[in-house]
DNA sequence: GAGTACATGTAATTAGTTACATGATTGA
DNA sequence: TCAATCATGTAACTAATTACATGTACTC
């Protein structure tokens, strides 16, 4: 599906960019919600794009002598993406779940130990789940207008919080479930 | 982190099973929502465990000729999968979203064009989101207790119900935001 | 001068998918 | 006898991570 290359001709697509900026975009709390990649992964795909001609590069000074690769759209690449953007793809299988593969084998673990791991991975839900909260706060309620940066922003930005919400009421859920069954605290 | 190994481990560990079975399970509504392998991925799985003395298998044969493999746990097989099931570990990085890819870059598509793939997404949800539930029903509102394969089951099943729901809903929100911004029908 | 951030790359390995390959069994 | 399912494997490729590798620029 190569879906890098399309992430990376949209950030592209925003205005020229250097490959260690888009792996700071990749891992920025926005971004880091739905896709990134490492910068080893990154620098090899950009210039298979710039062989594809999708994308092409200036250098430019920083300094005195270190250089640095500002990458820009291509007619081509612009054309490309848009095409990808209106695609309308299946869902595909649901994403693996390295906790929820213990919790289908409960059978092998101590109600106690299963709920030592439940409280430790509500801690760390509510914990992401916070911080995404503050970084929502910037928006004070207000819906950015749609076709701007910040409408994609907020977006998924509400699509994370709203995913962490419900992983924390799942956990919850499990928690009653075991403490009513065994009588823990 | 080898995460098939404790997969792959956990099913055997419930009792003799072979490879083409495993792949069933893993096909299966309720483990297909949070792990899932390959046969080409499987086979070689099996045969390392088998040489690194977690798993044996005996052959049995099927009718006349054909041979098949029914792997059992080893003691160090159970051992290594008891101490897997303890750990807990980091939550880890969230899992990647073809659609938030899109919506995150929605200033390079037309309104009229994304309302389109939300309905897509929405309905392609919520059947998913059906068909877990009607699975669901085979519960009658009844948790399961504790220790039993039902518990995993059902408390899997419960987390899958969870976040289609709250998918579906943040969907919505992004339908309604969009309506109301651009007046669209 | 030291430490951190900037900046770019490759090599080796692991994880996972798609395709290739073969053959037996069962039920209509 | 035909089709679907059972059953197991390998080969080639794509995706992604970890480790190796190098050097500059800026700030304290």
């Amino acid at each position: 599906m190569r879906t890098l290359k399309y992430a990376l001709l949209g950030l592209i697509d925003r205005g020229p960019i250097t490959g260690y900026d888009i792996v700071k975009e990749f891992e920025s709390r926005v971004m880091a919600n739905f896709w990134y990649a490492k910068h080893s992964q990154v620098y090899p795909e950009l210039k298979r794009l710039t062989d594809e001609g999708f994308v092409e590069y200036k250098v430019i000074l920083q300094g005195e002598k270190m250089e640095k690769k500002l990458y820009s759209i291509t007619p081509s690449g612009h054309e490309e993406f848009v095409k990808w953007m209106k695609k309308d793809e299946p869902i595909g299988v649901t994403p693996k779940d390295l906790f929820r593969l213990r919790s289908y084998f409960t059978d092998f673990i101590s109600p106690e130990d299963y709920l030592k791991l439940l409280h430790s991975q509500r801690r760390m839900h509510t914990e992401r789940c916070n911080t995404l909260k503050a970084t929502m706060e910037a928006y004070k309620g207000v819906v950015p207008p749609f076709g701007t940066r910040e409408y994609g922003d907020y977006s998924v930005l509400l699509g994370a919080i709203m995913r962490e919400d419900y992983y924390v009421s799942w956990l919850n859920v499990c928690i009653d479930n075991l403490k009513e069954q065994t009588g823990l605290a």
